[in-house]
DNA sequence: TTTATATGTTGATTGAAAGCAACATTTTAT
DNA sequence: ATAAAATGTTGCTTTCAATCAACATATAAA
């Protein structure tokens, strides 16, 4: 990750703490299954290390490694959640106070008549 | 991202979809907060073109420009329940059934008398 | 205990990610 | 329609992520 990218550099605090725990729970997950690092690493088709640097929450890896880690733990359905529009209350607030409203019955006033 | 990454360099079906929609849910809540492309990257500290690649769900960025994007936004919480191990009711099965269940009083039998 | 397995750590290699400039195209605003 | 802003696209350069080998150190099993 080339050329001194600040959010891989040094994370904002509340980045960095939700990378960590992300590994730490994939590190959870993984021991509960009883699955190796390196079995999971030939599952997910990259090597242990890689692994290894996503349970300590790594900002410069790929997030393919930390979605098919996921993936392979069965885990990927929270994954699907995130960010979702029907669930972004701040967002539709201001998409409604932006379009006129299109309320009731016909579009405009000018099928009023 | 050297030497062939499988997770990177062809996904498996569920990761690709996973990670495409979590690009168009990025770009939805970017657009609906009326941010230019340029704006948000900035706000998270990488290029124009690093935004773009995640709206396209691009396997190979960083996880933490992801997760930047999503802090920009307000959208982090989201994150924190990804693999929640109060969530994972599988790995508590798994784990439960490991475990000789510390129930009731004592510990061991050894204890009885 | 001893043995085997799993995980941590280091250093070297190499290929791709991120930045940037320049231009094209689309979208939005006037 | 015209101007302005946003986004898409290409090519290039630089830097570091991912792999691997080798060894050290847990951790688990016999």
């Amino acid at each position: 990750m080339p050329r001194k990218s600040k959010i891989v550099d040094a994370p904002p605090a509340a980045v960095q703490e939700t990378l960590e725990r992300l590994g730490r729970n994939i590190r959870t997950a993984r021991v509960r299954r009883k699955l190796p690092q390196k079995e999971l690493a030939k599952r997910v088709g990259v090597s242990r290390f890689v692994v290894a640097d996503i349970e300590k929450g790594k900002p410069s890896t790929g997030i393919a490694a930390y979605v098919g880690a996921l993936w392979a733990l069965g885990l990927l359905d929270d994954m699907r959640r995130v960010a979702d529009p029907d669930r972004d209350e701040e967002g539709k607030t201001l998409e409604r106070a932006r379009s006129p409203k299109t309320a009731g019955r016909g579009r405009t006033m000018s099928d009023e008549f």
